[in-house]
DNA sequence: ATTTATCTTGCAAATAATTCCAAAATCTAT
DNA sequence: ATAGATTTTGGAATTATTTGCAAGATAAAT
């Protein structure tokens, strides 16, 4: 690969991250940390993007609809881990449904080299495959729900109910032993017919979500394929998980 | 193979890719590496490329009429007049087709005020409403086409198709007393769609299209409604359009 | 204040560009 | 047609650039 297709991908990237950290930009253009340190010099130079300590991001008033995505730091360094633990369950070519919510959102981040098939009813996520060719991404048509930047209502259920998938990568609002919970009610029809469509369902839920419920119920547990979370998800509700079948994967922490 | 033969492959097949090295090219126009150096040496003399390390690129790369998102400046002050002038046409609470492409993107941005509800298949409009409160989006749901951030395939013509609205807005490569055409195959389906859904018909075209034939056909003037222009489309095929009943708007140049 | 992580700088190896030269191809004048 | 002149081509030697690494400097985190 050339300096010139490097330095151009490199500024794709950003521009769909918003926000990279330098181990990541290398690794995805495969090329070392230095040559990243250096393209990034000459393209804050160019004024195309802005160097910070550990990465660099987009300059961009890029209009900041999502600002929640990025923006959200709420245990970022954990959902990321979840996200990049849980990408490496996925196998290449695979047809993967995503939901909508911020960890799945990381999850998405780290899913581009397996080429998958993306399904989806989340803005953020379309957003950032939109120009990415190696992954086909088809969004469920519906009505935006502006704060998020889903796609909700009778269309995105009907969407899902003819869908087909290998797997469904999930968010929830709370998990127990009596099963998985959501808080938006809107949102929970459309998860029905995700958890429909997919042979294997996993779902991403950091620790916070660990004995919490929410309004509306979900899925019990024998729905429930594979769990991914991070390391602080308490011990015991981790083991009962696991004896009642459920897979349960601890992302390690950065 | 002659110079001159061996040059222009080199410059079609840059074009296509926008992108590649010296290997590549060599590989291709099946000449030495120092050859391809030579001819794009001259090329870039030319101004047809711009010579890299290891590789060259085009210097514009293609001027696509639905170019993702509103960077693409080509006439952009003539589009943002369209937009105006189009986004004057639309009254409160109507429902208003957004067809994919800049100069309607453009319109969008015009829109908000007037709260409609809007039917999209463009990525780009959808993420400009995604955080308005006021106007409430349905995206129709479809596969992406990566460039375009455009929804494409079956799902999104029978979303279109299922759908009713007041005034469609729609883009087009080229316009002729024959009628309306485009250059993307993908799109014309989802097109027709539109122009069946919507009451009032409304295309937004630079003066540049005017006289220009794309390949496909995508509908006769009968259909058209009103058509909005910048004040630089030629003033014969304006006052033919006119005589042919349909309403021709000159966006006045900012 | 100490520790950790990130950044800069200098350097050797790798890679690419330029220059130069001989062989091949093309053109020109007989 | 053919010998000689001219241009073009492919490759080798030289020069310039880029890359990755490591050590010291700087900034962030605890």
């Amino acid at each position: 690969m050339t300096a010139e297709q490097r330095k151009h991908r490199i500024e794709a990237y950003l521009q769909r991250v918003e926000f990279a950290s330098l181990e990541e930009l290398s690794q995805h253009v495969e090329a070392s940390v230095s040559t990243v340190r250096r393209d990034l010099t000459t393209l804050e130079a160019a004024g195309n993007l802005r160097r910070t300590h550990g990465g660099a991001r987009v300059i961009t008033p890029k209009t900041d609809e999502f600002a929640f995505t990025a923006r959200d730091t709420h245990q970022l360094s954990e959902k990321e881990a979840i996200g990049k633990a849980c990408a490496a369950l996925i196998g290449g070519n695979q047809s993967v449904i995503l939901d909508a919510g911020t960890t799945v959102y990381h999850v998405a981040r780290y899913l581009e080299e397996k080429a998958p098939q993306i399904v989806t009813n989340s803005l953020p996520v379309a957003n950032l495959f939109a120009s990415a060719n190696k992954v086909e991404v088809i969004l469920a048509g519906g009505v935006i729900y502006p704060r998020l930047g889903v796609l909700v209502g009778p269309m995105t259920v009907e969407a899902f109910s003819k869908m087909r998938a290998d797997v469904a990568i999930m968010s929830a609002g709370g998990i127990t032993l009596e099963g998985v919970t959501n808080s938006h009610a809107l949102l929970i029809d459309i998860q029905r017919e995700m958890l429909k469509a997919a042979q294997k369902i996993i779902f991403c839920l950091d620790h916070s979500k660990f004995g919490r419920q929410s309004v509306s119920p979900l899925c019990g547990l024998d729905m429930v394929d594979t769990i991914v979370t991070d390391s602080r998800a308490p011990h015991e509700l981790v083991a009962s998980l696991r004896s009642h079948g459920v897979e349960v994967i601890l992302a390690p922490a950065a």
